[in-house]
DNA sequence: AAAATCACTCTATATTTGTAGAATATAAGC
DNA sequence: GCTTATATTCTACAAATATAGAGTGATTTT
C-alpha cells in the first residue's frame, strides 16, 4: 500500500492573498492573538480600514481557520491551524498543481527562481537534516 | 551584474486555478497550439463547456499569458511565458508569500508536504546537480 | 446623564473568477 | 442557394475576494 492519499494533504484549502496575508499576522501574535495586536501589525505592512481587518478576520473564521472568542469588550482569535500545517499543506498543492508533482521540474524551478546560492544550499542541507 | 530582480520575478501574476489548469494545458501541446488540441487535453481532466475554455483562453490572452492567431477558420494559441518561466517565478513567489522567505520553513514544510522520501532525496540531489 | 470612544457587526460596492447559453459568422454539404 | 456544422465572440450571472462606510451597543469621560 504504496499510495499516498495525495486528496487530504492538497485538498487544504488554499487562502486568498488578503486573506493569507492577515493569518500570518495572526500567527505572528501569541497565541490567543488580541485583534489590537493583529491590527497594530497589519498597519506597519498594509494599512487597513478597521471594518476591513474585522471582515476577513470573519471571513477567516467561518472558513475554519480561526475560532473567534470575547475577552471582556474586545475579541481574541486562535488559529484553528497551524502555521507550519497550513504551510506543509500549502507546499504539497503546489507542487502538485504548478508542478503536477514533477519534482526535477520543481528543482530545477527553484533554482531557476531567483533564490540565491546560499539559500539554495541551505534547503539542500535542511532537506537532508529534516528528513531524518 | 549579478544583481536578482526580485521584484521583477516576485511580481509575476498568479493564475486562478482554472486558468492554470488550461495554460498547462496549451503548455502540453506542441506549441502553436490549436484550440482542438487543448480542447482535447481538458476533456480528458476537467471536461468544460467549449465556450467556458473559450472565455477562459481569451482572459489569458488579455493578461498577456497567450497570444491568439487565426489559422485557416480556427485559432492556435502561443503561450507568452514557458511554463519554466512560470514555475520559477511562482515558486519565487510561494517561498516570499507564504513563507516569508524562511528558507528553513520551507524546508520543514517540504518534508512535512506528504511528499514521499524518495521524492524529497531527489529533490535534494537534482538542487546539487541544478545548481551548477 | 450627555458626549465622546471603542469595538464590533451590517450592509454595500467594485473586481475577479468560474462557468456557460445565445448570437454571429463562416465554411461545407447537398 | 439553403441547411447544417463549426468556431468564435457576446452577454450573463453566481460566487468569491477586497475593501469600507454606516449603524449599533457598550464604556468611559466630563
Amino acid at each position: 500500500m504504496k499510495r499516498k492519499e495525495r486528496t487530504e494533504v492538497t485538498r487544504q484549502k488554499k487562502l486568498p492573498d488578503a486573506e493569507l496575508e492577515i493569518m500570518q499576522a495572526v500567527w505572528d501574535c501569541p497565541c490567543p492573538a488580541p485583534r489590537a495586536e493583529i491590527e497594530r501589525r497589519m498597519a506597519q505592512i498594509r494599512p487597513l480600514a478597521q471594518s476591513t481587518l474585522l471582515t476577513v478576520l470573519m471571513r477567516l473564521a467561518e472558513k475554519g481557520f480561526l475560532r473567534i472568542e470575547k475577552d471582556g469588550r474586545s475579541s481574541v482569535y486562535y488559529p484553528l491551524i497551524s502555521r507550519k500545517e497550513y504551510q506543509a499543506g500549502q507546499s504539497r498543492r503546489f507542487v502538485d498543481q504548478v508542478f503536477g508533482g514533477n519534482i526535477p521540474a520543481f528543482a530545477c524551478a527553484l533554482t531557476a527562481s531567483g533564490l540565491s546560492r546560499e539559500e539554495l544550499d541551505e534547503l539542500r542541507r535542511l532537506l537532508e537534516v529534516d528528513a531524518l
